[in-house]
RNA sequence: GCCUCCAUUGUCUAGUGGCCUAGGACACCGCCCUCUCAAGGCGGAAACAUGGGUUCGAAUCCCAUUGGAGGUGCCA
């Protein structure tokens, strides 16, 4: 039988890096045994409703070259693939359940519900609906629904014995039925809710393997229930680990920067993310770090899968990121990093060269948000101290390189040709003559003319990017304030 | 509270009774390279939550405790 997965987002107008994941899952699962991956809009909720929330959705996983074969957009022999779309589906459905004994309608209202839940939380009990509105006459029932009072149907769930289902990460999962409380299945609005619309849909659709968050773990026993009530199939219950923000809490909505697109603006990459987070969670089976696409599809196992959530680090995530875009082709990197140089540059009558500008920074740039920080110094000089100017190791300090500056000044007052070789050529030839060591030299004039310990590249690049004029501005206003000192 | 699930270094994890004096990766520290930083190379510190069993033998099996997560919505 063909392997059939979904995706079943519902549309809040940010993709969450928890669910990126599930998708990713989902999505692998299928390509992996050769099936269909499916996506599902669940917008049973209206009063959740985000305008351009699900191109949201669309966006991300495209982005992240996760393509549906099935959807709202592209189609399929199951649609509508929007919940809110499929409305009218799943009220027989629930009609059939109460006939069957396994649901019955509801008058109860919001309101006296809260209270009695509230009430038995005070208590310290856990609320149970307590079947009322189940013995109603049927005669009431009729009156009350020609009446035109409003109704909500609810499960009719067993209250004795134990319910059990097998998943293929968590094994065997039994609980006791009267911890099972009589579920909404179809809302005051008519509305199904995502518990049954989740069960009815994923029938509908030929859904082999519902992949999802852990959340649903003590709830499955319920969908099951209704599965077997309508004599129907029962997928492959795959549920995933929760990942965290730290241990003890979820990487939720609520903590910020837990979305796809913060990541993304932050400046990582779309293939460190999901290589990633195919990791939290997962592992191959060896010692394998770096993933593409089709190398996780190829290695993806539901043996792999661990139980205990795993805490998202932003650190390897960068790191990984950092690998990828050392891993970039220079032009891509180059076409990539110009916004950002753009963004301290524009404006400036002499930009430095930003193609090698770029080279000196593929290597060292881990996130492209950071990118600014990092070159923004050829623009404005820092402030810094002179204390800059020991170097330990060269045996300079802020005494040794007032002479030294004004031994190199001329000699790059002399340059013309204001090439980056040509620079080092000159520069070297004088120390040379100097009999100094290259660091002598090198480390206090990179400290001259940059105001920085550490710098994308050394004195002679950095003398490259700034230019000659600005090069010897920054070098005479270093001497003039050591001579002060 | 009740129900379900989980538990190896700071983090992600390998590990399914002997191969474990517990392996890899990130982060951290040191050294090398080097005009700085980064990258790279080499090395270091760092874990089986606790207590009972079972067994010749336990990170691996069982139980309890502790800790954590999830559920307990006319949200999904």
């Amino acid at each position: 039988m063909e392997v059939r997965t979904r995706f079943a987002p519902s549309p809040t107008g940010f993709m969450h890096l928890g669910g990126v994941r599930t998708a990713l899952y989902a999505f692998l699962y299928a390509r992996k045994n050769g099936g269909k991956f499916i996506l599902r809009i669940e917008d049973t909720d209206q009063e959740r409703y985000v305008e351009g929330a699900t191109e949201v959705i669309y966006d991300t996983l495209k982005a992240c070259g996760m393509q549906w074969d099935e959807g709202p957009d592209v189609g399929g022999d199951y649609g509508p693939y929007i919940q809110s779309e499929r409305k009218d589906i799943y009220l027989p459905y629930a009609e059939e359940l109460i006939r069957k004994g396994k649901a019955y309608y509801c008058f109860c209202t919001k309101e006296e519900l809260d209270e009695r839940r509230r009430a038995a939380e005070s208590r310290g009990e856990t609320f149970k609906y307590d079947k009322h509105c189940l013995y109603l006459s049927a005669d009431e029932v009729r009156k009350r629904l020609d009446a035109g009072m409003p109704y909500v149907i609810r499960q009719n769930a067993p209250t004795e014995g134990e319910s059990s289902y097998h998943d293929m990460v968590f094994g065997d999962i039994s609980m006791p039925n009267d911890t099972l409380d009589d579920m909404v299945l179809i809302k005051q609005d008519g509305m199904p809710t995502y518990n049954f619309a989740n069960v009815i849909d994923d029938h509908l659709m030929g859904i082999t393997h519902v992949i999802r968050g852990m959340e649903y773990l003590s709830s499955t026993p319920k969908y099951d229930l209704l599965y077997e009530a309508f004599g129907w199939d029962i997928p492959k219950y795959i549920h995933l680990p929760t990942v965290m923000r730290d241990a003890s809490h979820k990487l939720s909505k609520r903590d910020g920067d837990a979305y796809y697109s913060d990541f993304i603006s932050k400046g990582y990459l779309t293939e460190a993310l999901i290589n990633y987070l195919a990791l939290v969670g997962w592992n191959p089976g060896d010692d394998r770090e770096f993933f593409t696409m089709d190398e996780l599809i190829e290695a993806f196992d539901v043996k792999g899968i661990n139980k205990a959530p795993g805490i998202f680090d932003v650190n390897k995530l960068t790191w990984f990121n950092a690998h990828y875009i050392r891993e970039l082709p220079f032009e891509k990197y180059l076409g990539m990093v110009t916004p950002w140089f753009d963004s301290v540059f524009d404006g400036m009558e002499n930009k430095p060269d930003y193609r090698r500008l770029a080279e000196l920074m593929q290597g060292r740039t881990e996130v492209f948000g950071l990118v600014p920080g990092m070159v923004s110094f050829l623009r404005y000089m820092p402030e810094y101290g002179d204390d800059l100017y020991f170097n330990k190791k060269m045996k300079t300090s802020p005494e040794t390189a007032g002479p030294t500056l004004e031994m190199v000044r001329p000699v790059l007052e002399g340059i013309d040709d204001w090439k980056e070789d040509v620079i080092h050529d000159r520069v070297m030839e004088k120390i040379a003559e100097s009999g100094m060591k290259n660091g002598a030299v090198l480390w206090p004039l990179r400290i001259a003319i940059s105001g920085l310990a550490n710098t994308p590249g050394g004195a002679f690049e950095i003398a490259y990017l700034l230019g000659k004029e600005e090069t010897l501005r920054r070098l005479d206003a270093a001497v003039a304030r050591l001579k002060k000192a």
